[in-house]
DNA sequence: TGCCCGGAAAATGTCAGACCTTTAAACGTC
DNA sequence: GACGTTTAAAGGTCTGACATTTTCCGGGCA
């Protein structure tokens, strides 16, 4: 018996659960390291006192974490994980975009939050920024002027041109906290049908943000992103009321 | 049969993977909304042409990731849940602590990024920051100066009014990015030993950071957040200086 | 001696069926 | 009409078994 009831603050059933949090608080607190085995689902249902389908429910919550990987086979068996910028990305993005969307955020609101964080990026972006996300930046900047790109084209560009922005700042922790950002307000920008018009003052406006930024110039790649914004936030409340209007 | 072998693009078995993977698309894209209520285990086995326990598997995985909710009883059932503001933090924190905790990334790189975000916020902080969020922050500056409070303890104040900083742009969706930044630091945080000399340092900073705050002064806030972060980070060089010499 | 092949073993993946517990709606009684 | 009781639906858990995958070890053959 290696949990016993007395230290349980949670008394509330669903065993699963309950080694699930076992398990996490021993990764997370660092007894147990990255690579590191944990004993077969038979040893851990022994260990817990349930049975083998109650611990394989509480390392697929771990697995779905990205906390655990599975593996089949002679010598195989669960092992902590180490966390890839990749999967905490992905994670990211999920959990942000979910938020967005349930929580009816307004535009503005999300509008805001992810200027406020892309510009906090801009005077590192424009002291580090690399040739090759320059080119990404640019090559952004010419799709969005084809003719014939569908909004939702567009707006994927756009993302992508974002991402190159804070990537440029040449910190992976940045980058991971701002991917959420980004893409998350895609759905809603989705929601914008964009002119041949305003897809020209975007595109100036994001010319002169890889200018300044190439310039290594932070003071005008903060202005252009300011107007950026303020532009943004304006087509976005153009929709809102055309909807409330509806 | 539902899932006709032809349209899957993941050869790769674990049922229970694929199955969460396509109840949490339909969530994602929107064709299952909040508080919808799943089928029963019973019938989607049935649906997806496996056993009960590779549902629930599947179902744990969605739980985990607080997409769903399960309520039993009679009308209970699996739930699509809104995802809370605090259950995003909660995911949040723990995504960004380990992904620290397992990458080595550098105190430098860390504190730069977490710094960045909280400048981001700074502006909008001084020009909405309520009066008890000021307070909250006039608290623990004063708790920060009891004599025979721990390194942890202090640290955990020094969260704690961190994140009233954030909570103070009054935009819960920058709170909910910058939450992950601001927790996860504190690992790293904990290493360091903080003498008498650095705290009151450190307290005199916070200290102009929340009279700026107070007398919405932007510019005097970010000079503060300047400050500290050049002061936070040579402190935490020392500490690597003195570790690489052991 | 050295290489290849096949079986044993260990672990996860999956299934089937049963029982318990919880919960709320439906029913019947006063 | 209000209140307690029954009952059925659903999730939570257990037992046991089989399937599948992968590694390792040992034996046969050149």
């Amino acid at each position: 018996m290696k949990s016993d009831p007395t230290s349980k603050p949670e008394p509330k059933s669903d065993l699963s659960a309950q080694i699930a949090k076992a398990i996490r608080d021993a990764i997370i607190e660092g007894r147990m390291i990255v690579d590191e085995r944990l004993p077969s689902e038979a040893e851990l249902a022994e260990q817990f006192n349930v049975s083998r389908p109650t611990v394989r429910e509480a390392l697929k919550r771990l697995a779905a974490q990205s906390l655990i990987r599975t593996q089949r086979g002679a010598f195989g068996g669960a092992f902590v994980n180490r966390l890839s910028y990749s999967e905490a990305y992905g994670q990211q993005i999920t959990t942000a975009t979910l938020l967005l969307s349930m929580n009816d955020v307004s535009f503005d609101v999300a509008c805001e939050a992810r200027y406020a964080l892309e510009r906090a990026c801009a005077p590192l972006s424009a002291q580090r920024c690399t040739p090759d996300l320059l080119a990404s930046m640019r090559a952004e900047i010419h799709r969005q002027g084809q003719p014939g790109l569908s909004d939702e084209g567009f707006c994927a560009s756009d993302v992508a041109f974002h991402r190159a922005l804070v990537d440029g700042a040449g910190n992976p922790v940045l980058s991971y906290q701002l991917a959420g950002a980004i893409e998350a307000m895609q759905p809603l920008m989705n929601m914008i049908t964009f002119t041949a018009r305003s897809r020209g003052a975007i595109i100036a406006l994001h010319t002169r943000i890889a200018d300044a930024l190439e310039a290594h110039d932070a003071t005008a790649a903060d202005i252009a992103l300011q107007e950026l914004e303020q532009y943004t936030l304006r087509l976005g409340q153009d929709v809102m009321a055309a909807r409330n209007k509806a």
